[in-house]
DNA sequence: CGTAAATTTGATACGTTTCAACCCTCGTGG
DNA sequence: CCACGAGGGTTGAAACGTATCAAATTTACG
């Protein structure tokens, strides 16, 4: 039988390290794999509830009772925080794989809303069938917390951006987020489709919408992001690295790419 | 026996709903027991390794291989996330009953630092050791999760605050937190001794050391908090409502009290 | 095709950072 | 005992970045 322990160690934690990748499978990245098995698992154990989403319907509100927990099959979906005194703020983006809800397992009320922002599926599980579940299948219950980890982790990362970056570092710092998630999920990182207004990112950025479409000129203007002629909410990538380094250069004002 | 669901249903959720507490549990509130109790399991069922650590000690460093997860059983301790190029913020505090570590378990290494910005003492437990007491407790189960998703949620409040709130509000909302978790430890919130320089406040709140001191110095201008008289370390929120609601004035410029 | 929504861009106002000076406290060593 | 220096804190003035306000333009959609 499997036990915690025999689960814990020999997992593929060193990313990279020892043995080469197949070529076959190095086109599907080791993450999109994870996440397909993990579909997949859930998919047969628990048999969610599936259901399809449009632009702007709510998977859940805040202060509603929590029963289930929802996985991201497909389509994108943000997650809005608000204050009593009417504050809001989208506080993280949800792709593929990703888990929706977690934040009402603390008080038996969901603590925010989940809205999606393009057409998608979720799949929606009973928590405490997950649980009773991941009792039964530690596997399961190692793998859903990886996933609770990488939630507390996302949100220091965007802690991290908006304590440290100036606008338009921390809008070139979004699209790599968006294309490493896309990365993760074996899609092509060149070309990004945003499915939010500048308004929606600008929100989940802590800047205005103007700043925002600020922003995206500036990086279209030194070169590391495009508009394809489809419109400007399609963006091209030419050189994720070089994206990614613009970030670096905000950072410190004397650097020769000053990014702000 | 104990089952998921029995233990799902019927508890405090609906906290200050039904029944009234009797005047001595009063005094100290839910959350509080809460945290004792949980404090008590873990002591007694998993022998956790206590250390005492003094300021600036460091519990654990990004990159170490995660082994341990840890309670705090006293003192303060800040959560320090750094990136690639060089940048690093503060990105979450942490009290009695509070986990450090939770980052650690996504893909097998610390993804952050967590360092005592105060005397105080942890509890190391071996993940392995507390997964398999999980799998035979399950309500020892439902109370890591339901911390683990508090630390999501205090993530994207932190996000709303940093997101939605201009300097000033910051500090006035990063006051009230701090009170509040005193609250929920049954510690008097009408005094709290910051640990912490302006410069770590700062880089937690996302903003400069001078910024922290001038809305210290405007929140006592406008008689919300005091200075006490051992010194600008030490503050005394006579009023914890008038405080919060200051917050809240900033969001309307329109409002009575202009905030900023 | 027409209207509403979204986006871009500019000019100005505002808030925060930056740079600087000064103060205070505390521990050390002459 | 006091001089001294280091670290932390406060405050001011100027520079900087972003928000705000206001067009003009483009896009989406019934």
């Amino acid at each position: 039988m499997l036990t915690i322990d025999t689960l814990l160690s020999p997992r593929c934690h060193a990313a990279g390290a020892g043995m080469p990748v197949p070529p076959l499978a190095a086109a599907l990245p080791a993450a999109s794999q994870r996440i397909g098995r993990m579909l997949q698992r859930l998919s047969e154990g628990l048999a969610p509830k599936r259901s399809l989403v449009h632009a702007g319907d709510t998977v859940y509100s805040a202060g509603t009772p929590f029963i289930h927990v929802y996985v991201v099959n497909s389509g994108t979906f943000k997650v809005v925080n608000a204050s009593a005194d009417g504050r809001c703020q989208v506080v993280d983006l949800q792709f593929r794989g990703d888990w929706l809800g977690f934040d009402g397992i603390a008080d038996g009320r969901y603590a925010s809303d989940a809205v999606a922002t393009d057409t998608g599926e979720v799949w929606a599980l009973r928590y405490d069938e997950l649980l009773q579940a991941c009792m039964d299948d530690a596997e399961m219950l190692l793998d859903l917390h990886r996933d609770m980890s990488r939630a507390i982790t996302r949100g220091r990362g965007a802690l991290l951006s908006r304590g440290t970056l100036r606008a338009n570092a921390r809008v070139a710092d979004f699209l790599c987020d968006w294309a490493a998630a896309l990365a993760g999920r074996g899609q092509r990182t060149d070309q990004i489709r945003l499915r939010m207004t500048r308004a929606e990112i600008g929100n989940y950025l802590g800047m205005t919408l103007e700043s925002v479409s600020r922003a995206l000129s500036y990086l279209v203007c030194i070169g590391v992001i495009r508009f394809t002629e489809r419109g400007r909410r399609d963006i091209e990538i030419p050189d994720l690295q070089a994206l990614g380094s613009c970030i670096h250069a905000a950072g410190r004002p004397d650097d020769p790419l000053p990014l702000a």
